[in-house]
RNA sequence: GGAGAGGUGGCUGAGCGGUCGAAAGCAGCACACUGCUAAUGUGUUGAACCUCAAAAGGGUUCCGAGGGUUCGAAUCCCUCCCUCUCCGCCA
């Protein structure tokens, strides 16, 4: 949710945020006339209310009688009207940054920059990673298929061995403020360098929870258990994200970081038919997740520092990637800035989506009532980031599409051969 | 799942139909005092929203959440959520 005095002051540039962003159409004018009338009318209460209290000290019996029937007849048009007014707000996205690239659809995303050497593989033609892990043994699909459905696999052997390294090494990074002020220098960022706390967060949350963190909708893609008023996250983002609502937080605790592991779930409902095979697109899979809280004039050299994280990890794997500028028509609702990294998939000739940080600004604070005291003894809320390292199905994917060799083998990246204690994957057949 | 107790300001905790945004203590802040690193004294300190150019001032709301009874609710009633204790069940 966006400020309603933002949304008077600059109808306009609301407005094309809107149409930029592909939003529900919101009849501007609309709001700010029920924005008025619900405060004329909360004024009106107000004076009511007063009354009433005054008569209440003098015990006015009869006085008071008259107010409260007067009362009731006003509060049911200010709920009425309160009602239309948070309707249309709910509409209303967050504001795109000046930086941010306009556009429909993903067609017209900017790509920032291309990283690392596509390898060549000579005449061997790079096989897909479900090709390759399901050829090894690392991946089954078809008794997953049996034994949960569509969309999910088993992770076997290495590859499973793998997701821990990688957890391993991702988890050191974010916690090692030495590693952190190596990242921050070579990104040329005056940032703090203060490490993330670590949280293994629930993976059940309630839906009006979620929807504070305005990620409920689509509503079809979410894990609903009705018996229990549960939803099943999709991302640690959702339940890190509320760690501080309806909080007030000292200027000087900020930054405020957290990496949380947790498996997303994710109903996929029409993207039926789009990668059916293999591990990019689950109902299930896990993922290490960053998610900041920062003064807001920090929030976009945060974002920058987070990328420059998420880069530096891909670099250590070795993956070819690009970082790709999230245009309106494509970013999340409650986005103000978003990039993306894809990683290169040799197999199938073809970047993929592994990576994406999106900045709130103070859009989800606001629903969240998560604010900064000042030191002046103001206070406004906070900004926050959340931003994948690494989920894993994919990276596993990249990893093996990457690696493979022509004799059928799978090399392992160096930086995981520490935590894996071997440098080839071992088959499982 | 069964039985019981409870949710009040930054914390502890009193209040149990009007004089309560709320005693007291702690913590915080300011001033004073003491030459010793903190003690003592005095004063002061919740939040949101509206009004105001702003400050001051004024008003409304907030005692887990929502609804109800009443001229009047922290106090009574209902629903829900949460915490604690005991039992059961489990890892």
């Amino acid at each position: 949710m966006i400020d309603i005095k933002f949304i008077r002051d600059n109808p306009d540039i609301v407005r094309s945020a809107i149409q930029n962003k592909k939003g529900k159409p919101v009849d501007i004018d609309e709001l700010l006339r029920l924005n008025d009338e619900r405060k004329e009318l909360r004024q009106k209460i107000d004076e009511i209310n007063r009354q009433r209290n005054e008569a209440a000290s003098k015990r006015d019996i009869e006085g008071g009688k008259r107010l409260k029937e007067e009362l009731a007849a006003l509060e049911a048009t200010h709920l009425d009207v309160e009602k239309r007014f948070v309707a249309l707000m709910i509409l209303i996205p967050n504001i795109p940054s000046p930086d941010t690239p306009i556009g429909a659809d993903e067609s017209e995303n900017k790509i920032l920059r291309e990283v690392g050497e596509k390898r060549s593989f000579g005449s061997y033609s790079p096989r897909q990673h479900f090709e390759i892990g399901e050829g090894l043994g690392f991946i089954n699909s078809d008794r997953a298929g049996e034994v949960s459905g569509a969309r999910f696999a088993y992770l076997m052997g290495d590859l499973a061995m793998m997701q821990f390294a990688l957890l391993n090494l991702s988890m050191k990074i974010l916690t090692d403020e030495e590693i952190l002020k190596e990242i921050a220098a070579r990104a040329g960022l005056k940032v703090s360098t203060k490490p993330f706390i670590p949280v293994v967060p629930p993976y059940m949350m309630r839906p009006a929870v979620m929807n504070r963190m305005a990620r409920l909708d689509p509503i079809d893609e979410r894990y609903y258990f009705e018996k229990d008023d549960e939803v099943l996250i999709g991302s640690a983002e959702h339940t890190l994200g509320p760690l501080h609502m309806d909080q007030t937080i000292p200027e000087e605790q900020f930054p405020i970081r957290y990496v949380g592991y947790s498996p997303a779930f994710r109903r996929e409902a029409g993207s039926y038919g789009k990668d059916t095979r293999g591990l990019i697109r689950m109902h299930h899979f896990d993922k290490v997740e960053m998610e900041t809280f920062v003064k807001p004039e920090d929030g976009y050299v945060e974002q920058d520092f987070i990328v420059a994280i998420q880069e530096h990890l891909l670099n250590l794997l070795g993956l070819p990637y690009r970082v790709v500028s999230i245009c309106t028509g494509d970013m999340g609702f409650p986005d103000q800035r978003q990039f993306d990294m894809d990683t290169w998939m040799p197999g199938q000739s073809t970047y993929r989506e592994t990576h994406t940080s999106d900045y709130m600004g103070g859009f989800q604070a606001r629903r969240l009532s998560t604010k900064i005291k000042r030191n002046d003894g103001t206070s406004e809320f906070v900004h926050m980031n959340d931003a994948t390292l690494v989920a894993m199905g994919r990276t596993l994917a990249a990893i093996l599409e990457n690696y493979q060799e022509a004799d059928g083998s799978v090399r392992i990246p160096k930086a995981l051969q520490l935590y894996m204690g071997k440098e080839v994957m071992t088959p499982l057949k």
